[in-house]
DNA sequence: TACTGATAATCAGCATGCTGATCAATATTT
DNA sequence: AAATATTGATCAGCATGCTGATTATCAGTA
């Protein structure tokens, strides 16, 4: 039997519990309440504002499922707007508000700090290296998993 | 704002989320059903036969209220047994069953090709690389989780 | 145009993974 | 020994994240 650390997919679960961790404490810091996956779903809207949700999930790698959740919770605490789109009544576009930028402007520094503080056993060096090697291996591995990436069509 | 490409936080969730679909999609072709967690925690009680709950979870980081469900199940299913502890009645000991033997060595073959499947986009020297990388973003962020690694103490 | 297949969103169901609380039992202090 | 603190397990509650199904709608074809 190998042993966990020689496990890369122990090791992928630590760090992503360890990254989880580390945006929560710093995200609450600075007196916000919200969840990476929040985050990257209203940053996402905000780059692609009237997206539909299937796009979106394909933008930040999400499964189609858990995106409806997330933009409920969003939309609840008044962050998106969900409408009908004019051209497809099946989808639904989404639409940050002013509040949610606003929330967007204020967490970024919180962020940014989460994003060192789990690279700080690391040079800079070496930081840089293991995410040009995630990279690598997420784009090899990028048809695997149900919610993979996806480029934005025009529509 | 910075691209997801350029946060360690996005890649640390997308490396784990193909992981996860690649240990599931090896394991239900070796014709089993068994996630990443129930494997990990069926492999450490093996090792460490009468562990109780709470060092269980330090020895593979697990929060200790996740524990409790992931027993229950491999309970259920006949692959843990879970006793009281003769020395501390509040513990309870975890043994290995046979069947849960059996299911251990059947599936290791699958577990670790889902390993080498998840590294399949780098090169030999990478893949080493990436795990070094990772372990060491792991032990400087150990103690910023939950559920921090913990070495098993003698009883 | 009617039919067929694909697509957007949602849902039920299950398994992590966490926070914070409770209960029973043990360990420590006074 | 009595009071206090700590510990092991569990629980309720919430948020991902997935599988597979359903519903409404759209797109392409016969």
């Amino acid at each position: 039997m190998r042993d966990n650390n020689e496990m890369p997919g122990h090791l992928a679960r630590r760090f992503q519990q360890i990254a989880v961790a580390v945006f929560l404490a710093e995200v609450e810091e600075a007196g916000f309440d919200l969840t990476p996956v929040q985050y990257a779903t209203l940053a996402a809207i905000r780059t692609n504002p009237g997206v539909d949700q299937v796009t979106l999930a394909g933008l930040i790698a999400y499964d189609r499922t858990t995106i409806t959740g997330v933009v409920d919770r969003l939309v609840q605490r008044g962050l998106l707007i969900r409408h009908p789109s004019p051209r497809d009544r099946r989808a639904r576009e989404l639409q940050i508000t002013e509040a949610g930028k606003r929330t967007l402007r204020a967490i970024t520094p919180a962020v940014e700090e989460a994003q060192r503080t789990m690279l700080r056993g690391l040079t800079a060096k070496e930081g840089t290296e293991l995410m040009r090697l995630l990279r690598k291996a997420i784009a090899a591995g990028n048809e695997l998993s149900r919610a993979p990436l996806r480029e934005a069509e025009l529509r």
